[in-house]
DNA sequence: GGCGTCTCTGTTAACGCTAACAAAAATTGG
DNA sequence: CCAATTTTTGTTAGCGTTAACAGAGACGCC
């Protein structure tokens, strides 16, 4: 099937040039008369001449794509990372190709680089929040251009992160600041880095403030479980604010204390986390931490292209500030 | 950079072989003896050997890469989507090179497609929801596989696609059914054809039960929007049950009922669609319509994949029912 | 006018693989 | 046990591109 296409050689045989110097019209080369060039491009687009990539790839050992290696791309946060990673390489001119994996675990991981070096991708961006991720990082061989996103911070590899811990003591501080005694936490699944930062963020907080952090209650990013610990909160007359890790936890935290009737933000504020683009529409409007993708894509593109061009750049790391977006889910303790 | 691995030459001659016969191994030709074929593999091993997937794309004329070309995969329909077809496409042994694109107008999908097209993919995937895809599609070259997804059912393009009609009538059925005497409808963006398949459902309900449809309320899939048309319906006394077109302009609706004091479902029924894993945890939970897309994404590629082995296969077409999920945002009506 | 020096273009050889054919080895049958 | 057949292996020739080198003009300078 697919008829294939004219090749090099047919656009030098109409220009009546050589296919060297139709490579060269491609590439941008200097040398090359005008009116030659001229010719060559006429030709191209008479034929309809398209390059071949998996020529070229093979030629000069890769390909003008970017493997990038992905969990769970339903989730928001990973969702959106991966769109703006789309973007960005499309406008640097990059293919993405997207190694989806069920598991973040050395095996998962190690062939999905693999299928993406078989095609000589230039590069791999590996989003890899959890600490099975890391440890199979380590284990990648060096000579590939690789960046990590969301990776394990502790751990020498290039790394594209958002401030988790900013993050989450802003959050938190926001709440003290509303003049809340404590603050209790909804936390992510805490094998992810995400998690663990926003947990420490909360906790730093708390300990500057003199306060002593309550035990954070675990959740794995479903509103079902934010939901869960809601239904806990809700039964707990002292708490006054909650921090969730994510959005869609504080959707579920907010559901379960509007079933006991407890008001937000009147009885308990709430702070959610990500700035899914529903949270000013839930009810009420939530208070969030806002990271921004485009700036992590970017950054971690830029890192990659970096690496890719001027051989291996060592342990580069870039940290992402996010903002707070506050809203109404957050109002001073009633007294 | 990147020190290139070794080659089949390398393996042949550590094995003892020609590298034709690596190759045949490779490809599980049946032809080999036992004896070979392990030491052949034990080499592999040993050398950390992979396949160069641009020679053997050059030399076969395509690769194992399904291209996809998306729009705006931040939203959940299209990011769920990409998410099941890059699974499927992986437990089929391909892996999938994401074609991000601005605007779904014939320039930008072209461009896409040429990108793919010169990588020599197997095939593509258009996630083409909207008319100026259409109109695009029947320009591209008639000899590359190709699958439209969330198309034009119009077009004589293969196509797989979400019965919107069929969900969005049995979105507005269980409305009627619960006894209300009309249903209102909040759209999406009338160039999708997701928005006006769900219009057109609904108005069938409607019709069939010989009502007259009031006239459809236009969002943009954003809560945003949702929020803007429930202000108008919250104002309206004799709005009883609303069909949202997604979920996220359903919590829209329900922020601006409940800013209005009109409780759901006592005083108005909503129903929503695309069943988002939040879904179950707005207030009051959401009665919606869920698209399989693990189903579509299955159907796309089978279809794919056996144009790419048995050449074009015509204009085929496949519908996957979506099913309704009845929470308790859905009740009589007061009398 | 001859000669070095640019600028432009062409020729040849890879890159790593598969396909087609050729040869060698193993197997079968009489 | 030898020829015919089948199975297994090797050899050669591309796939379409870039890189390295070589050659051909054009140009300036002594």
């Amino acid at each position: 099937m697919a008829v294939h296409g004219p090749a090099m050689t047919d656009v030098a045989r109409l220009a009546g040039v050589s296919h060297q110097t139709v490579s060269r019209v491609l590439n941008g080369h200097p040398n090359v008369r005008e009116q030659t060039r001229l010719r060559v491009r006429a030709a191209i687009a008479e034929l309809g001449y398209r390059p071949n990539g998996a020529a070229r790839a093979l030629v000069t050992g890769r390909s003008q794509v970017i493997g990038v290696v992905a969990q769970n791309t339903t989730l928001y946060g990973p969702a959106s990372l991966l769109a703006a990673l789309e973007q960005t390489a499309a406008e640097e001119g990059f293919a993405v190709s997207v190694g989806s994996v069920r598991n973040l675990d050395h095996r998962s991981i190690s062939a999905a680089v693999e299928r993406h070096l078989s095609h000589r991708v230039a590069g791999i961006v590996v989003i890899a929040p959890v600490e099975s991720a890391g440890e199979a990082l380590e284990r990648l061989p060096k000579d590939v251009p690789l960046v990590t996103v969301d990776g394990d911070p502790s751990r020498p590899v290039p790394l594209v992160t958002v401030d988790q811990v900013a993050g989450a003591r802003a959050a938190t501080q926001h709440l003290l600041d509303a003049g809340h005694r404590t603050v209790w936490h909804v936390s992510g699944p805490t094998d992810w880095f995400d998690s663990v930062g926003r947990i420490d963020g909360w906790r730093q907080a708390l300990l500057a403030a003199g306060l002593d952090p309550p035990p954070p209650m675990p959740g794995d990013w479903s509103a079902a479980s934010g939901y869960r610990c809601g239904q806990m909160l809700a039964r707990m007359p002292e708490v006054t604010a909650v921090f969730t890790a994510n959005d869609h936890l504080a959707l579920g935290v907010l559901r379960a204390l509007h079933e006991f009737g407890r008001r937000v933000p009147h009885e308990i504020s709430v702070v959610g986390f990500d700035d899914v683009p529903e949270a000013a529409y839930f009810i009420p409007p939530l208070t969030t931490v806002r990271p921004d993708f485009d700036a992590v894509a970017r950054a971690s593109l830029q890192m990659l292209l970096s690496q890719i061009e001027s051989g291996i750049g060592g342990a580069l790391r870039q940290t992402i500030a996010p903002a707070l977006v506050a809203r109404e889910s957050v109002a001073p303790p009633r007294h």
